[in-house]
DNA sequence: CGATGAATTGACCGATGTCAAGTGGCGTGG
DNA sequence: CCACGCCACTTGACATCGGTCAATTCATCG
C-alpha cells in the first residue's frame, strides 16, 4: 500500500499553466474550431473573453441560465450531474481544448450539468448569440459543432450499453482507460492520470461505489496493473486493463 | 389475468397505413423538416425514395454502410443495438414522422444500430449525399438537424442517469411512459400502446430482464394501473404511473 | 503532532438476475 | 373444426453481485 516508489512519490506533478501566445494552438487543435485559418482563429479568440477559475470553483452551475460556451485553456474540469435525488452523476473529464455548454448557450436556457474545476484552470467563454454570429460566419464552426454533437451522443451511447450490460469491474477498467487516453501524462513507470482522482470520483464515473472501486484498485494494484495513491491513478499496463475491460466472462 | 373486457379485447387494432397526399403533413410536422414551405417540402419529399418493409424486416442493419436518412412514414419501429457479448439494448420507438439513421448517413460510416419494423411500414430514404445537399440548400434542415441530436443526447444522458440512479420499477414506468406518449391511442379505458410489445421488449428498453417486467406488471395489473395482453400493453392511469416513476422513495 | 478527510476492510443484506417448471392463448395444419 | 404445438407469459426457488454501514487505518497538511 505504500506509494512511495524508488526516489518519488507518484503526488504534485505541477500542472503547470501555458501562456497567452499558445492559446491559439490549442483553439486550433479543438475539435470544434479546427479546420480554422490563422486569421479566423484570431478573429474567434478575440470574440471570447478569458476567466480564472481556483480548484474546486464552479465554472457554470447546473441549472443556470445557460450564458456561455466554455473552452478549457488550462487546468482540468468534471462535468456533473446531480440528480433530482441527490446522486453525483459524472458526465465526464476536460483537459485543454475541450469545452462545454456548446448545446446550452445554443439554446440558451439552463445548463444541463456543473462544471467544476480540478486545478487552479482558465477558460475562455463566449456568449450564446456571439458564438452563433461566429457560426455564421464561419460555417465550420457550425459543422464541428454538430460533430461534437454527434460524437458526444455515440459516446453517451456506448456508456449507456456498459452501464446495462458489463460488470462493475470491467466499468471502472473502461473509465479508467478513458482518462489514461484522455488526461494521461507518461512517465516510465507507466500512465499517470495527471489530476485529483478520488475513489469517489471513479465510482461516479463509472457508475458505482467507492467501496467498491477501492476494493477492485487493490486488486488491481496487487497484479501489478496500477499503482495509487490519495487521489492518484497511475495506470502501468494498459493492455492487463483494456484486457479486464473486455473479457467475455 | 383475463384479457378479454367487456366486448372486446385489447388485441388486434388494424394500424391502418394513410395514403400518400397526408405526407407533406408528416415531413411538416417532423422535426427534421418543421419550419419548411409547402415548396420546400415538396422539393425535399421528391428527392426522397419510398420503401416498404412488411413486420419484423430489418430496415437498416447495425453494422451496415450507412447510406440512407429514413423517415417513418406509416407503420412503426424499433431501434436497437445489439452489444459485442450479444445483448440487445433498445434504444427507442420511432412513429410516423420520427426519423434514424442521420448521423450514420452525413458522416457515411455505418449503422450504429438495427432498425426493426413492428408493423407493416413505410419510410422515405433520402441517400446522404442528397440530405447533405438538401442541408446545403435549405440551411433549415442542417439547423433543425443539430436540434434534433442535442434533444437525443439530453434523453440519452437522462436515460443514462435514471439507469444509475433509480429501481427497476421506476425505470419500467418510466417506460411505459415515454411509450403512452409517444404511440398511445386514447380509448375509453385508457392509453392503449398501439404496437406489439412483448415483456422482453419492454425489459430491453428500461434495462432489465423479462421476468421483472412481468412480476412488475403483474403488480400494476393488480393495482388497476395497467391493463396487460399478450404482446399488449394498456395503461389505465398515467397518474399512477408518473407517481410511480417519481416517487422518490 | 494532531486534525481532517481519503481510503480500506469486514459483515451484512437486499434488490434483481438466473433458472426451471408450468400455464394459457393463438395460429396452423391435418 | 379440432387438436396440437408454439411462444409469450407467469411464478417460485435460488443465487449473487454489489450496495450499505460501521469501524479502522492512513496520509497529508496545518
Amino acid at each position: 500500500m505504500m506509494v512511495i516508489v524508488h526516489e518519488e512519490t507518484i503526488y504534485r506533478r505541477a500542472t503547470s499553466c501555458v501562456m497567452i501566445d499558445p492559446i491559439l494552438h490549442i483553439l486550433a487543435d479543438s475539435s470544434v474550431f479546427q479546420g480554422l485559418s490563422e486569421r479566423e482563429l484570431q478573429d474567434v479568440r478575440e470574440a471570447a473573453t478569458m476567466r480564472r477559475y481556483v480548484a474546486g470553483e464552479l465554472m457554470v452551475r447546473q441549472g443556470d441560465p445557460a450564458l456561455a460556451f466554455h473552452m478549457l485553456i488550462c487546468g482540468h474540469a468534471k462535468l456533473v450531474q446531480v440528480t433530482p435525488d441527490g446522486h453525483q452523476v459524472l458526465i465526464r473529464y476536460a483537459r485543454p481544448g475541450h469545452s462545454f455548454g456548446l448545446r446550452s448557450a445554443l439554446s440558451g436556457f439552463e445548463y444541463s450539468l456543473s462544471a467544476e474545476a480540478i486545478d487552479d484552470s482558465r477558460a475562455l467563454v463566449w456568449y450564446g448569440e456571439v458564438l452563433a454570429q461566429l457560426m455564421e460566419r464561419y460555417s465550420r464552426i457550425a459543422f464541428n459543432g454538430m460533430r461534437v454533437m454527434t460524437l458526444r451522443n455515440v459516446e453517451m451511447q456506448l456508456r449507456y450499453q456498459e452501464l446495462l450490460t458489463e460488470p462493475v469491474e470491467q466499468r471502472v477498467a473502461q473509465a479508467l482507460l478513458r482518462l489514461s487516453n484522455d488526461m494521461g501524462q507518461k512517465t516510465k513507470e507507466g500512465i499517470l492520470i495527471d489530476v485529483p482522482l478520488s475513489r469517489e470520483d471513479l465510482a461516479e464515473y463509472s457508475g458505482t461505489t467507492l467501496y467498491s472501486v477501492s476494493r477492485i484498485l487493490r486488486q488491481w494494484e496487487n497484479a501489478g496493473v496500477v499503482r495509487t495513491g490519495r487521489e492518484r491513478v497511475l495506470v502501468r499496463s494498459q493492455d492487463s486493463l483494456l484486457d479486464i475491460a473486455t473479457a467475455t466472462i
